[in-house]
Parts: structure tokens; sequence; C-alpha cells
DNA sequence: GCCAAATATGAAAGTGAATTTCATTAACGA
DNA sequence: TCGTTAATGAAATTCACTTTCATATTTGGC
């Protein structure tokens, strides 16, 4: 628990410098708004709208408009600690990326629960069909919908 | 050549009736424009929006709306003769359903290109996963993105 | 520290696709 | 054929962004 907890902070280090970098080669500014949204993202759930991290931000600081948070957090993805996703209920999440990692989703259709995982086998067999159209992956999505366990109760 | 063309003709045939099922059963009504935009889309590439499929029919039938097209595709959908698939730019596709088939996609980013492709062992190994997290499937969504073999030339 | 130039912010307006409304029209079944 | 019920098309609305613009901040150079 104690050790989870030091890699979770020194994680979280990293993606500040990552993004602190990120903002100066591009000759971007550092300001109140970016660190808050900043702080609020890397402590929040996995998999954020721009409209829920806008309400959890607004209880604190609600001077922080809905159009800085939407900026900020297509920042986070172009500097690399972010990734965009769908999931098919009209709303663009931004999830967290880990360097060098990449997961896939159980998403509960009943309580709207996502769970990541990842799968050595799968990748590679997703490889292998590319390989065989001739297909250069970029990036992939795996989504298993369905009724997660404790829905299933 | 000649035996796939056949097969083709059967399953529009069953596709018509089974749409025709659902509609009696649900005891709403035939229509004109409900039997040309399911001739259409029977037709038609296997994976239109509404926009697509609206603009293929307004050549032949420019009185058919664009609410008309919409409000059939979803009939489609719920009758299960098409699924609602989104490839994350923004537009809704409806792909034709295939009794008991489940593919997954390979979507060109550079040229927008389509192809299918279905794998056993994928799937197992999804069925896997999902257990192993006590996790029911209904659905999923698989799909890589990258450079096609004709873009890559 | 102060200034000028450049970027960021917040409120509001604009977009584009999807969805709904509503007056009118067309099917179905007795 | 008639009456009831559903379908249609045009237009309005919704929703989730996305952009605009006037104002405010930040930053690098004196």
């Amino acid at each position: 628990m104690k050790i989870t907890f030091i890699i979770e902070v020194l994680v979280k280090r990293a993606k500040k410098k990552i993004f602190h970098d990120f903002i100066t080669h591009k000759g971007l500014k550092t300001t109140r708004q970016r660190d808050v949204i900043l702080d609020a993202f890397l402590s929040s759930d996995r998999h954020m709208s721009i409209e829920d991290l806008y309400l959890k931000l607004r209880v604190k600081h609600p001077r922080i408009g809905y159009a800085t948070v939407y900026r900020t957090l297509k920042l986070f993805a172009e500097s690399g600690i972010a990734r965009e996703i769908q999931f098919g209920d009209g709303q663009t999440r931004y999830e967290h990326v880990a360097e060098g990692e990449h997961h896939d989703h159980l998403v509960c259709t009943h309580c709207g629960a996502i769970i990541e995982f990842e799968n050595e086998t799968i990748e590679k067999l997703q490889s292998e069909v590319a390989d065989s159209y001739g297909f250069i992956i970029e990036t992939h999505k795996l989504e298993l919908y369905g009724i997660c366990a404790k829905c299933r109760k």
C-alpha cells in the first residue's frame, strides 16, 4: 500500500514535468488555471469527460470556465499525458496515459463502470491480422461491453 | 461469382423478411419510404452514415426527408438487420448485420477505408478476459487504426 | 520591477450531427 | 369506405463540443 502510494506520487510528478516541458517547448504559458486543472486531472478517476472535470473543479474554482477545461484537456492529450477515448455515449473522455502501456476496457452497460485490462496475446494477434492485410497499426481500440460482476448480483 | 450473387440475393430477401416481421410484430406500418430506404441500404456500402444514405436516396427520391432516413435506420438497428457503429469521426454509421457473425474493423486513417475481419482466437481471448473479471460480454468493439496497404505506397 | 508583445481566459456565440416537434398525410383493419 | 393510429417532412431544438472576441495574464527584455 505504501509503495503504491509512493509510485503514484512519482508518476504524478513525472507527468507534471512532461506537461510543463511541453508547454515551455511550445512557447506557451504556465497559468494558475492550467496548474489547477492538471492537479484535478491527475487526482481524478481514470476516465473523465470535460463536463466531469469542469463540475469537479467548479466546487473549489468557480471562476474556471468550461472552455478553459476543454482547451487544457486537449493540451494534455497533445502533450502525451492523456488520451481521448469515446465509449459511444456521446461524451469524449480523457484517460491517463501510462508510459509505454496500452490498455483496453470492459465497460459495464448497467452501471457505467470501466475496468481496464491488458492482454499481450490479443495485441500480438491484432498485429498478425493487420500484417495479413498489409496494414500498419497506429492505434487500436478494444472494448468489451456487458454486465460487470457487481451488477450481476 | 454466380453463387456469391445468388447468396446475396437470398440474404437480402431474408433481411427484408426480418424487417417486415419486425414492423408487423410492433404494430408499425409498411410504407413506401421504408421500402425504398431498405432497398437502398441493402444495396449499399457496408458502412453508411445517415447523411450518406440520405444523399444517395435524394437522387431518385428527393421527397424523402433526412428525419425519415434517420428514423428508419434506427428501426433497422432495432430489428437486428443493422448495427450502429462509430469510428470517432463524429458520424454514426450503420453496418449490415449478418446472422451470427461478428466482425471487427481495420480503419485507414489516411483514406478512410474500412476493412472487415474476423478472428476466432481473439474472440476467445476476449471471453477469457471477461470471465476473469466476472464480466458477461454483450457486445464488443475492436478497431485497428492505421495505414492501409494502398496508402502505404 | 516595469513594459511591450504574445498568449490565455471566460462568456457568449457558433457548429454540426442527432433528435424531437408538429401539422399534414398515409396505412391498416373493421 | 371510414376512423384510428402511425408515418412523414420541414423546421426547431438539443447536445457536446468548438470558436470568437474583448479583457486579463504571463513572460522576456530593459
